[in-house]
DNA sequence: CAAATAGTGTCTTTAAGACATTATTAT
DNA sequence: ATAATAATGTCTTAAAGACACTATTTG
């Protein structure tokens, strides 16, 4: 119960005695992709307006990487998790309190941040459009929202490669700044990135949305993760606009409500004055209730 | 091109003058549940084998949790990533080079190391277990492939839980020891798992554990990772029997064989004595040729 | 032949795709 | 009425489940 090591001592003492040594040490930093799906204006009369997917960039202030855009983070103090410390930098950077947050993958590349090791543990949030105002944090000199595009590259016909890799282009803009970067996945061993071509963004941010978006592309369909990019009441149009706007095809209106059927529950209200039928609002059913 | 800081300074300059800083320092462990199907001995007369799921377990041999069972691990180095310093783990323990590795999660709650602050990012491996010699890395005590179970537990019908969560009691054996866990875990915000009971396993490797089986459970019937457990050639059936200890339900021959059609090709060759009608051997399907 | 596994055929069930039809509103 | 979206019905297609049947070997 009370075992003793070779130095007869017990674990008490052992721990009491504990000298970290001096081993190199990583900082360790919490990344965030902060995901929402927003409504363009709406340009024509009684038109549903588009949906776009969006990601949220701060300007650097300060080397390295000056001027270019990175996404929100920060270190981790020893007293909380990874995933604590990504809370509190989304707390910081949008003021929401609470959202859905996933922990993506850990980036440990040497030589990633060209100050020192660095290991960046990666997440991504999920929030409600809806009234959300960007904050800007103490440290931050511009933050704003980038509508996020990816588009897929040809496979290249390179002579037997080894993996199975895909290469995609992700496009971000705001209206001011436009960014870009073409970044290759390695299908094979969870996640691997490589960044192949890079314009605006700082540090392997690059890699970190490509990894965020896959995984939200990836659970979307099978989980009710999208549901946390809604409102609190919302129409089965909205819902499927934004399916769509993450998966990047249209789907079938009739084959999407029978999917998600089993994931909200209808209301008795109504939208009203959109110009054509009125459309029933849904909330996300609790769990349990089915 | 050379954007200039706060106090005129290059990129070049900034992180020629850059001080680390006295911020603290986690020490970044990289953990690693490797995985292995196995043939239990087969007892009676012409009958085909049982297969298990074994995991790769040390004794520990210090301080703390001396005594119990921990997952292979150490610390990561600055000039390799977290998925290289796993391999180089593997290579140690088992002198295998190369196998399929994949990152699950990584493990940061405060105190899960009650030396000092370490963050572990856990991965897992999958092994052919053909020719397989567990070899005592330097430092280890004892090292053995464990037996590994897993038992959904009945909800509990607490009074309105928020996350939708699920308990499982792992057992793992190796003919000596018999360790278990009871582990929570909530399915939200991809995995947030606690230890409700613990036999016999260090630090909070169960939870490590818990999350490797989940990954291989979830992937195992929508991708090809089966396939990185079987040797150079398998039946069919050997396959599926792989497929069935990681789901642990029995799957229906002739729907089995339509799903994973696609992912093998046939060889001429045939096994051979086996009491019955022969099996032909099949290899896993390389990529494009399909 | 008996015992065992190998391998396939086919009917049923379920989910998804495709597309048409009817309903309802604001101007 | 018209232009727009809302909502649902139903036929087709594809995949999975269920189960039976035939084939082939060794002892």
């Amino acid at each position: 119960m009370n075992p003793l090591d070779q130095n007869g001592r017990t674990e008490k003492e052992f721990l009491a005695q504990y000298d970290p040594g001096d081993y190199p040490r990583p900082s360790i930093a919490s990344d965030i992709v902060i995901f929402t799906v927003t409504s363009a204006a709406e340009d024509n009369y009684r038109k549903l307006p588009e949906k776009e997917l969006r990601v949220l960039l701060i300007k650097r202030g300060g080397h390295p990487f000056l001027g270019k855009w990175a996404l929100p983070g920060g270190f981790v103090r020893p007293t909380e998790s990874v995933g604590e410390a990504a809370l509190r930098e989304l707390r910081e950077e949008t003021g929401v309190r609470s959202a859905y947050l996933e922990q993506l993958y850990t980036f440990s590349e040497p030589g990633r941040d060209p100050r020192t090791w660095v290991v960046s543990c990666a997440h991504m949030a999920l929030l409600d459009s809806s009234g959300l105002e960007v904050r800007a944090g103490d440290d931050a000199g511009e933050v704003d929202w980038f509508r996020l595009c990816c588009t897929p590259l040809p496979e290249d016909d390179a002579p037997e490669r080894l993996l199975a890799t895909r290469r995609c282009r992700l496009e971000l803009s705001n209206g001011a700044d436009a960014l870009f970067a073409v970044v290759e996945e390695a299908s094979v061993h969870g996640a691997e990135y490589k960044i192949l071509d890079n314009g605006g963004l700082a540090f392997d941010h690059a890699k970190i949305i490509a990894c965020g978006l896959k995984r939200l592309r990836d659970k979307v369909e099978f989980t009710d993760l999208a549901l946390n990019l809604m409102p609190e009441k919302f129409t089965l149009t909205q819902l499927q606009q934004v399916y769509e706007v993450i998966l990047q095809r249209p789907l079938l209106k009739a084959a999407f409500r029978r999917k998600i059927a089993h994931l909200v529950s209808g209301t008795e209200e109504y939208t009203e004055n959109a110009g054509h039928r009125p459309s029933r609002l849904f909330r996300r059913r609790p769990r349990g209730s089915g």
